[in-house]
DNA sequence: AAACCAACCGAATGATCGGTCGGTTTTTAA
DNA sequence: TTAAAAACCGACCGATCATTCGGTTGGTTT
């Protein structure tokens, strides 16, 4: 593996663990041999690396997401709501990293200032909504959801999705085993209990 | 107000705003006009500062909660689900500074290392959770409420109502306008559509 | 009035931070 | 073969960090 990847690879778990000021250059350098001099020759500054990190986040969550949905046609929409539910549950184990990256604070402050920042953050979020409403739409003319707006309620489900999967990252209480809970809440939630 | 509590309350300022790491002891001192020493007199290192700062977090809020669940007795237990959650909602705005220290990340981490910072989460969500399932057993009994777990379903009811309060902080999406549809979700899912 | 004490001050300290720079090695291409 | 370019190195720099410490103040107790 080239030195640059595996600075960006070092710095996605430092990140991810430690956080953006927790994160010190030097502790990237000794994890992975390269002199600092080298890390400031591939990024131009800390700020800039953590940039192409969340870059390369949003690219392997794009095409992970974007691989399910290729697997998983001709079904009816409230299935595969629940499938990429599960699928969504799945990567936040397999991808902790990068998930525990979007749950931190740091990036949505910084995207008030950063451009680059803001367009990753929300081509992450655009693209995860627009499944939940596309598959929502889905539902709605096979006949197995009924709801009001497809765009809010795939907020909503999101936000609940998502929420179990911090609560199981913040090692509070152990949302493990809610899996279950959640597919039910979320048939409900789609379909008004039929 | 004493210069201890002028501390304190810049300080849940400035870790909510900035973070553990990126708030300085230095700027503290300037913007409370209290000298360094005196921080330190007072607290005995920036981490014991912080977990004063949550316990007084921990405190305010379960007062608030306390003080709301008094006033709203002889309710249907879904009314009181709804009640609550609509408190919740405009706690997070009269109480941004506290939420968004409990929507870092550094609590969590601090609590992996420090019982004193995880007995004050746990207090926290203790008590949450509990009004949630104390008012879906009493919606189970009144018959307006009908689910299988009162406790999952009330931690994936939390997780979706802190879910909205989170994607409305991090202004990725305007989440504002979304209370209208958590209620018919929350109905959904507490009711099975009926 | 003497002794005491908690609140308060701010200069000083050593560690650590992000970032630079001049130079060496490796790769590429002509 | 060779020259240019890219990758790499690590000592070094100034700034900033949390924390310390010797000393002052004003009120209370003895």
């Amino acid at each position: 593996m080239s030195k640059r990847n595996a600075i960006l690879a070092a710095a996605t778990r430092l990140f991810s663990r430690n956080g953006f000021q927790g994160t010190a250059m030097a502790e990237l350098s000794t994890i992975t041999g390269a002199a600092t001099g080298t890390i400031f020759h591939h990024f131009k500054n800390k700020e800039d690396l953590f940039l192409h990190v969340l870059k390369d986040v949003k690219e392997s969550v794009l095409e992970q997401f974007d691989r399910h949905q290729q697997t998983c046609r001709n079904q009816k929409g409230i299935e595969m709501v629940e499938g990429v539910i599960a699928f969504y549950l799945h990567l936040a184990g397999t991808m902790e990293d990068q998930f525990l990256i979007l749950h931190r604070h740091y990036p949505y402050q910084m995207a008030e200032t950063s451009m680059v920042c803001r367009s990753h953050l929300e081509s992450i979020y655009t693209c995860l909504l627009d499944i939940f409403e596309e598959e929502i739409k889905k539902g709605m003319q096979d006949g197995s959801i009924a709801v009001d707006s497809p765009r809010k309620t795939a907020m909503v489900l999101f936000a609940m999705v998502d929420g179990i999967v911090r609560l199981n990252t913040y090692r509070v209480y152990d949302a493990g085993t809610l899996y279950d809970s959640l597919i039910t809440a979320c048939r409900r939630l789609l379909t008004g209990g039929r």
